[in-house]
DNA sequence: ATGAAAGCGCTAACAG
DNA sequence: CTGTTAGCGCTTTCAT
């Protein structure tokens, strides 16, 4: 266990191995180690690890112009959602040498270009980027941008840029399919921001699945909360109820906003689901904790971060491919927010 | 709006202002701003702006030592308690200007050790932990290190090292007087890792509460999980209700050992709170969600990630004072997972 | 196969 | 007050 020297250089290793720098470094690299004599080379590891010398990514990095470091971000770590898609990205990144940049942008555009252009001066490789909206300009500046940039749980709609994705609109006709399985004909949508490809994408599912289940969507039946949350939940499930008291059950765009639901039906003497069913998306942690316990849809998260990861570092390494999304399977996870309807 | 050229570069600026790239330096950096010409910084400042000039910290860093980047390590992302402490942190930092680069050590020691190092490598000016164990030895290789570190949610018992947490004496101490003020005389604790300075504080507050309440803690009452989560809670708790049936209550250490409750009671037959109550200790999200909703001890989660970062900040400027402890005050939170015992 | 030398972009003595 | 010089630790031509 060698004590905490205050850094060793190459040089030191030079010194040490009684060769010049330059082939320390040629040894040391993985790369490059063809390029020298196999005995010295040896000697070389030998002496780097005597020291204990551990190379410096910030010199190398300002050499090389890599910094093997990523930009990762997301709306807020303190949604259930992103945790694990981060943990996957940073497993995966981190198992081939990069590390990971997390940025918090509270989805707001302002703080969103802030960190991206603090990331770029950090001289991040690449991005990950789980904000992307479809109505938003970031993304269009994005043209001239020398670093890569993966979308992770959004996507574009004309795919110009690389995305991975649970398939959304397959959720979503899950989540149709079984109320309607049950027995239901009322069933309203309340649908998430519609300038995120989930919000758009389930709400697109859920059109599908109703019409292939022979069901007519009322227009009034469906709503759009500004944001995946609680508070928001609540405020379009008011509206929804006040526009269209007959139905029987809500398939929200998500787990949270399903969580709103559950104040108003309480909050208006329904119970769910005797009353009225509701189905989530996400399958976020603790779902089955709820009371009750909720009926959702589950999306890969951490699979989603890993194979997000897995297609940025295949675009740092080959080069220009197109673009292309990978859509990971959706399964759903019936639980007891959901029941027949009411004879 | 600046297209995205290719690195401009302090020669380019200096080139542009008509002085010596030295020049630039000294007129772009606040601190010794003062030695250059008001007119000669202001040209500078102007032809900086016009280039689209960004300073490039890794070759700073390199000619500095100083990376304006710090380590975070905690467990595991994916547990709700550190979302909100990473934030505060963050958030903290990030203001200061400074980067934070995360890492999950999954409690593994040699990840952690792994971790620690590979951030070493990449030149981190400082160091905030969530994983120090009492009984770990590489809190004691840390001696020669020259990164300041602070521990965040954990303490040492010799404040040998700054650090923030909540007190949890305090907070133990508030649940047993809400439980023995319903009533309760049969009182049990399920208690953290004893490694960990929260299962220790927290066993500790059991304690003394207890005994301020002149409430005998029966032995066979008190058990130990070997790591937070949901299932060594369930193991724990049937080991309590095997030794000690007579319990109509329990105070656990954390919420997810709670939640390991609720299961084993269910198992039983036995319902909470009528039956057994139980407490749990954080007020993880969405605690009040649960079923019951869970009574439990809140802690300023984002507060303490945030003194932390300043702590560090402190550190990372002022240079060496003698380690110290901030203690930030839990709240009680009475929810419906708490009644009076039955008669 | 290895050494020499230059330089990535920046800061920090040191002169002047 | 500003220019000059050197160099952070590493990689990478170019010679040899």
């Amino acid at each position: 266990m060698a004590a905490v020297r205050p850094s060793v250089t190459l040089r030191d290793v030079a010194r040490a191995a009684r060769v010049h720098p330059g082939t320390v470094s040629r040894a040391l690299n993985a790369e490059t180690r063809g390029l020298v004599n196999e005995e010295t080379a040896e000697r070389v590891i030998r002496a780097a690890e005597e020291l204990g010398y551990r190379p410096n990514p910030i010199a190398r990095g300002l050499k090389t112009n890599r910094s093997f470091t990523v930009g990762v971000l997301v709306p807020d770590l303190t949604n259930p959602l992103f945790p694990p898609i981060v943990r996957g990205i940073e497993d995966r990144l981190g198992a081939a040498g990069y590390t990971s940049l997390i940025a918090n942008t509270d989805n707001d555009p302002d703080r969103e270009r802030q960190d991206f252009d603090a990331m770029r001066a950090r001289q991040v490789d690449g991005f990950i980027t789980a904000t992307a909206r479809l109505d938003h300009d970031f993304i269009a500046e994005t043209e001239g941008i020398q670093q890569p940039i993966v979308l992770v749980n959004r996507r574009l709609e004309d795919v110009s840029l690389p995305a991975v994705a649970a398939d959304d609109r397959e959720g979503a006709r899950l989540a149709v399919e079984h109320v309607a399985g049950l027995g239901h004909r009322r069933i309203g949508h309340l649908g998430g921001p519609q300038a995120l490809s989930t919000g758009r994408q389930r709400r697109i599912g859920f059109a599908e699945a109703m019409a292939g289940a022979g069901l007519d969507v009322d227009e009034r039946a469906v709503r759009f909360a500004d944001a995946f949350t609680e508070a928001e939940g609540a405020r379009v499930c008011r509206e929804l109820l006040d526009a269209a008291p007959e139905l029987t059950a809500i398939v929200a765009a998500n787990d949270l906003l399903a969580l709103g639901c559950y104040d108003v039906l309480a909050e208006r003497g329904l119970r769910c689901p005797q009353d009225v069913s509701v189905v989530g998306f996400n399958d976020m942690p603790f779902a089955a904790r709820f009371d009750p316990p909720l009926t959702t849809v589950r999306i890969p998260h951490r699979e989603i971060g890993a194979a997000a990861a897995d297609l940025l570092l295949e675009r740092l390494s080959d080069g220009q491919d197109p673009p292309r999304e990978i859509l990971l399977a959706p399964t759903f996870v019936p639980r007891r927010s959901t029941a027949p309807p009411r004879a």
